[in-house]
DNA sequence: CTTCGGCTGACGG
DNA sequence: CTAACGCCGTCAGCCGAAG
């Protein structure tokens, strides 16, 4: 069955928001940041628009670096994870009205199966001409939309021409399409994984297309040899997921300074609880595993976690677990001071004392 | 043998 | 002068223990 999915992808998001509520900040550098309250200028630069992405300030770098570059009129804005919410929900209530099949894939991006709304490829990119359009209309925001025959191709598709982009790649072009880009395009090819195929020779997906499978599967393994070799096809049959449930829930922060006396940490791991508990009862979910995670002041991520019995969504249980996985972290490494602490909720289930089928 | 718990590491928005 | 560095979530893979 020939299935014609678009991928959504909103333009620089978190920026888009901020010169959408702010029109004076059209035509500026605009970087959103994420500040650690540590000092003036730590923490990390979330999203910039095109005119600052111009200057070299990108995501994910600290924003005392992006100061550096920066011009005179370039604007640093904190995050308002809020109103970009409130946003995305006006967007994906309008992306949603054109779909048969619909996935929220993250706060800016989508899936939007329209395999029978659209007919053929023809069709689809009229549709995706009218979804820009009304969404524009209705929320004030650009976004940039790939066309494919599955998510795969459909996703680097909209990443293709941006921002306010559409590439359309049609069925049995997909291997074409792909070919000249770089591997790291593909899902689940980050820094440690382009290294490690550049030592290969493999830079492209064309050079992956057609790469001895001996030589990768002795390097990554069959499992990721095979889905290597069918992402670098452009071949993709996983479907759609419109209700994807949550897997986890996790607060993390950086403490004011390294520490690692557990009285300064505690009363920090208070504050996350508390913030895990308020997500788990709107979500209505019980949780029968709490971990903590603790990032030294090297920056290296410790984990430690413990799994109960019984399905839980108690608070005092919550906290007085974080502490003691903490405490006993902390005796075991004393040398080790901590910049970040964090905690974590997972293992759900929807109700307390769920009954087994054996039990009735 | 499979499943579960615990943990690490890679990745991505 | 250099180095600087958030937060939230998913998944694969490994190990050892338990079933």
């Amino acid at each position: 069955m020939q299935r014609i999915i678009l991928h959504v992808d909103l333009d620089y998001f978190f920026a888009q928001c901020e010169e959408l509520r702010n029109p004076s900040l059209k035509g500026k550098p605009v970087v959103v940041c994420v500040y650690s309250g540590r000092s003036e200028d730590s923490g990390a630069v979330s999203t910039a628009n095109y005119e600052a992405r111009k200057l070299g300030i990108k995501s994910g770098i600290p924003i005392a670096f992006a100061k550096r570059s920066a011009s005179p009129e370039t604007v640093f804005l904190p995050v308002d994870f809020d109103f970009y919410s409130e946003k995305s929900e006006q967007v994906m209530e309008v992306l949603r009205s054109f779909a048969d099949v619909f996935e929220q894939a993250s706060v800016d991006e989508a899936y939007l199966d329209v395999s029978s709304k659209a007919k053929n490829f023809s069709g689809a990119k009229s549709l995706a001409e009218k979804i820009k359009s009304e969404l524009k209309e209705k929320t004030g925001l650009t976004c940039s939309v790939g066309i494919a025959s599955n998510k795969l191709v459909a996703k680097i598709a909209s990443d293709f021409l941006k921002p306010s982009g559409l590439t359309m790649v049609e069925p049995r072009k997909e291997a074409e399409f792909l070919a000249p880009l770089k591997a790291s395009r593909l899902l689940g090819i980050g820094k440690k994984t382009t290294e490690r195929l550049e030592n290969l020779g493999i830079k492209t997906i064309g050079d992956l297309a057609n790469a001895s499978p001996s030589v990768l599967t002795d390097e990554f393994g069959r499992n990721w040899t095979d889905y290597f070799k069918q992402s670098a096809l452009g071949i993709d049959e996983s479907p759609l997921e419109p209700f994807r449930e949550a897997q986890q829930i996790s607060r993390i922060t950086t403490l004011k300074q390294d520490s690692n006396e557990i009285s300064f940490i505690a009363p920090v791991l208070d504050f996350l609880s508390e913030e895990i508990i308020e997500s788990a009862k709107a979500e209505q979910l019980f949780f029968r595993t709490i971990s903590i995670t603790a990032i030294t002041s090297k920056l290296e991520t410790h984990t430690k976690s413990k799994t109960f019995e019984q399905p839980t969504q108690s608070l005092e249980l919550l906290k007085s677990t974080a502490r003691e996985l903490m405490q006993n972290f902390l005796s075991q490494n004393p040398e080790l001071k901590l910049r970040r602490v964090g905690a974590r909720i997972s293992n759900f289930s929807k109700k307390e004392n769920q009954k087994t089928l054996a039990e009735f």
